[in-house]
DNA sequence: TCTGGGGTCCTAGGACCC
DNA sequence: TCTGGGGTCCTAGGACCC
């Protein structure tokens, strides 16, 4: 796979997204602390951060935190059309453009340095595309790896712009506090504190063998790959989610076994409805149980044959659920969920619009995508050039 | 810190096959 | 008959992310 010696992916994550869309909708809100969502914080404007709150955070600590915080309804409607209009805006910029989340994406401008110029040049450029034309902030990292641009968000947050040149990679990463690192949650960060461990540069001072007895084989090699800056995975277009569920979460006393199999039946449906939406049949049904004491289990069976039935799925769900019965009787229940995985057909590379005449020279191969096209089919024509060899279009050098 | 709803990836044991 | 090494699939749990 093609390694850019230069800063050329861009990890572009929207400011605190929900809470962005309401101040931009909404004028009244705009300056002032913003909190989405009302039992839980589903997202916090940044005069809200500035007081302490965080998303997941219980809205009574949140209103005690910020007592004079705007508390709004989630609108997931405007959140979806807003993030398709940045997602377009991304694809304009490059083909290579791989989705994290409604709000993150990593884009691959390598080889865009003729058309469209340097990687800084064009990140200030989607930045300003993404606030004139879709009304939000957004902060951009660029470095030479995935990890280090999504760090270099992170750091530049927010309405931010980071370039991380190639000679001062280690320079930047290693000053950082561990919890910067990607995958590095509250657990592996106390492990470390335990030993000493604040900074990134200290874990790279520390040795493989070391990690590996700490954090375990993949957690340990992982974070000492990355603590040394060594991350090759390539941007990855046209990946599709591995599963699909619906949760819902329960309140008050006991609940009957009816009243749970009403649930999970309606969430059933909720998954089995989105997934014909989206065309996609899976194999696996995962009963998801929280437990009064918020302990977490799950229980799953896989089918024979992959499905997107409500019958046969809602049927697997409701065994798993009826086996569960005796525990949740005894520990209580205040959560119940459904996810169905092994969907089929991970990963699908998106066609090219066009097929070059084998008879046609380069340059005019090249003006005839571009005349029909534009640059995006253009720019990822060269892109897969680099891997499918010389039979694809190029740009001359 | 009294906790929503949606996901990803990794680990590990057991079944089963060659 | 007691035995090896390798591989895949299934299940359950855990950490982490937005």
């Amino acid at each position: 796979m093609f390694v850019s010696g230069e800063a050329s992916i861009l990890h572009a994550d929207l400011d605190a997204f929900y809470a962005s869309v309401e101040q931009r909708d909404d004028p009244r809100l705009r300056g002032r602390p913003v909190i989405v969502g009302g039992g839980v914080v589903l997202a916090a404007s940044y005069e809200a951060k500035a007081r302490g709150v965080r998303s997941a955070m219980g809205g009574r600590q949140a209103r005690r935190l910020c007592p004079e915080a705007i508390v709004v309804p989630p609108r997931m409607s405007a959140y979806t059309a807003a993030s398709r209009a940045v997602f377009e805006i991304f694809r304009q910029t490059t083909p290579l453009v791989e989705g994290l989340s409604v709000d993150e994406a990593f884009l691959d401008v390598g080889g865009l340095r003729r058309l469209a110029g340097p990687p800084a040049d064009i990140a200030a450029r989607l930045r300003h595309e993404v606030r004139h034309r879709v009304g939000l902030p957004i902060t951009v990292g660029v470095a030479r790896t995935k990890f280090l641009a999504k760090v270099a968000s992170g750091v530049a947050k927010p309405d931010g712009l980071l370039v991380v040149p190639p000679d001062g990679e280690l320079a930047f990463l290693h000053p950082l506090p561990v919890e910067r690192l990607w995958g590095v949650g509250p657990v592996t960060a106390t492990k470390l504190r335990e030993r000493g461990i604040r900074t990134v540069g200290q874990v790279a001072r520390l040795g493989e063998a070391t990690l590996v007895s700490l954090l375990g084989a993949g957690a340990g090699r992982h974070l000492h790959a990355l603590a040394h800056n060594r991350d090759p995975r390539p941007v990855q277009v046209g990946r599709r989610r591995a599963s699909m569920g619906a949760q819902h979460a329960l309140g008050g006393p006991a609940h009957s076994p009816a009243e749970l199999d009403a649930v999970l039946a309606g969430l059933v449906d909720r998954v089995t409805r989105r997934m014909r939406g989206a065309t996609r049949t899976g194999r696996t049904v995962t009963l998801r149980l929280r437990f009064a004491d918020y302990t977490r289990a799950t229980r799953s069976h896989t089918l024979p044959k992959a499905t997107a039935d409500t019958q046969p799925l809602l049927a697997a769900a409701r065994a798993l659920l009826r086996a569960a019965l005796p525990e949740i009787d005894r520990r209580g229940i205040t959560l119940l969920g459904v996810s169905v995985a092994n969907l089929d057909g991970g990963h699908v590379q998106p066609p090219l619009p066009f097929e070059r005449d084998p008879g046609a020279d380069l340059d005019a191969a090249v003006d005839a995508v571009r005349d029909r096209f534009g640059s995006a089919a253009l720019t990822r024509a060269v892109l897969l050039g680099r891997d499918t060899g010389p039979e694809m279009p190029r740009l001359p050098d």
